[in-house]
DNA sequence: TGTTTTTAATTGTATATACAAATGTTTGTT
DNA sequence: AACAAACATTTGTATATACAATTAAAAACA
């Protein structure tokens, strides 16, 4: 469906501004679909997240602030992200001996089973808009995104 | 800068999976740098967008279901979006008289020239992506990404 | 050593989003 | 007319985001 009648514009969108429009437009819907492959187990795509880079780590102990700067969401709160995670025991949390200033945050057993659960249905959520394109046209969206976001 | 080095992934991430993120990185990155366009003003990204459709409906009243349905993000709250540009005097909300369920939504003087003192402004940070494609690669980026979210 | 600056994390406040429930109005049915 | 169903909006609760302020520890430095 094209954006104009999405919003359903009266007039006609500049190209810049339909670009824009598409590129918010696509990512709610691809947002939304997620939240509901996670709606069973009852985690937000931010909390998701920071499972998904705890494990990335290896299981290694992580900083706050390292968990920050891997978020896509330059987000302020991870403190309180993490707080969610505790209660449902998926990671811990204890002052860093180096530095007590820093927090070593990890993924326990649970959250790594709980991520190997949700793997195939990530996947799948993936593929449901991956093929509506070639393997080349999803190649050059990738470029293209990249390219545009430049600054 | 490549999704992968953004979020310092460690194993490579498949076609899928880095379309999703170069969508959501990009999409963070606009909108962002768009809330930095409004901050002066006030005004969230959503209360601009909710002006936006008002004064598409060219000032005529407008229902809270019909902002609703035209905004990007099938938002559940216009009703606490309205109350904020009401104190700010850039709309006023009256009962429909024909239909005492209804509310009929206006933008006002003060928030027509708002629009308009932003128009520039939301030009120039289309542009500021926009200039980084042709036009042709621009309208690719539109048709794929139309094309992608087809469920 | 004592003071200042920087760093890491947390907390507070305002705003927005998701979802469910509630309110009040209109429409449809018997 | 009385009751049920549908509709339009509002309200409540939990979560997330943006931004500023605060706390505590470490580093820099006179």
């Amino acid at each position: 469906m094209k954006i104009e009648d999405i919003i359903k514009s009266t007039k006609a969108l500049s190209l810049g501004k339909r670009t824009v429009l598409n590129i918010l437009y696509t990512q709610n819907l691809v947002s939304e679909k997620f939240a509901e492959v996670l709606k069973p187990y009852e985690l937000s795509s931010e909390q998701y997240n920071v499972l998904r880079i705890l494990r990335g780590q290896k299981a290694k102990p992580t900083n706050m602030c390292v968990i920050q700067e891997r978020m896509l969401a330059k987000t302020s709160n991870t403190t309180r992200l993490v707080d969610k995670l505790l209660l449902k025991d998926l990671v811990t949390r204890e002052v860093c001996p180096d530095n007590r200033r820093k927090m070593e945050v990890t993924i326990t057993e649970k959250g790594l089973e709980l991520l190997e659960e949700l793997d195939p249905k990530v996947d799948h959520h993936e593929q449901l808009f991956a093929q509506n394109l070639t393997v080349e046209e999803q190649e050059l969206l990738n470029d293209l995104l990249e390219r545009y976001r430049t600054i």
